[in-house]
DNA sequence: TGCTTTCCGACCATCAGTATCGGATATTTA
DNA sequence: TAAATATCCGATACTGATGGTCGGAAAGCA
């Protein structure tokens, strides 16, 4: 159980941009380059990033990304659920381990552990 | 971010001897089949609990495992990290970003933040 | 001597995670 | 207008972890 690269990269070039100041849009490139990240693929994260809202672009020569909201508006939480899909995810959910024990009717005494878990990291 | 079918599987198993009390031992295939579970698969995992020290085992016909412990003294915590190696796994520990920016040294806003979630989970 | 059961290593398939690439489109600047 | 710079975005490739199977050895019971 840990984060992928998806939230750490993620929260890494966030953290980079609030640094950065929200005038002048920085070039994906010019970050991984920085932090020494693989370039590509910071782009593909910034994408998710854009498209959950939590940067916008610039197309174009001198584009680049900035920061959508005020740096102090951005939890972690919203990072990491902008990078990979959600924060922690419960088997009951997504992989079911079968159709019958994790059906909602079903006492499942496992669910509720998971539950609280997903409630503390969302935290 | 979430749990594997171990910890999963492990949980169950692990609620399933408790439910049995520990007088005598249960059978693997037993359980599998009462619990719907891949036999082979649970055998696997009963052994990885086993030299965690969390079950006990007897080997032969009429053989089985029991819990090694009073049930109340069994963490959730305790199964998770048994199946799994670690509850939850930070990436400047395990696998690395870069050298440079995990090194110990290095003030990286980061790994505070894992360090707290880590600490959340294992509670 | 069979039968049951744990023990254990080896193997295999699939998929999520971690990228890389190629090209299309938009914008600035020379 | 041409060239340079960037975002945009889908397709592809590589890899290791995950989830699961198999075959057989050893141990104990009847």
């Amino acid at each position: 159980m840990r984060v992928t690269t998806w939230a750490e990269y993620g929260l890494i070039v966030s953290l980079h941009l609030a640094k950065q100041g929200r005038e002048a849009p920085t070039p994906a490139r010019d970050m991984a380059k920085k932090e020494g990240l693989p370039a590509d693929y910071v782009e593909q994260i910034l994408l998710k990033l854009r498209r959950a809202g939590l940067v916008s672009s610039v197309r174009g020569a001198k584009g680049g990304y900035y920061l959508a909201r005020e740096p102090d508006t951005i939890s972690v939480k919203d990072v990491i659920e902008a990078a990979e899909n959600r924060t922690f995810e419960v088997n009951c959910d997504v992989h079911k381990v079968s159709a019958v024990r994790c059906h909602d009717g079903n006492p499942c005494s496992i669910r509720p552990v998971w539950r609280e878990l997903q409630r503390r990291v969302d935290d």
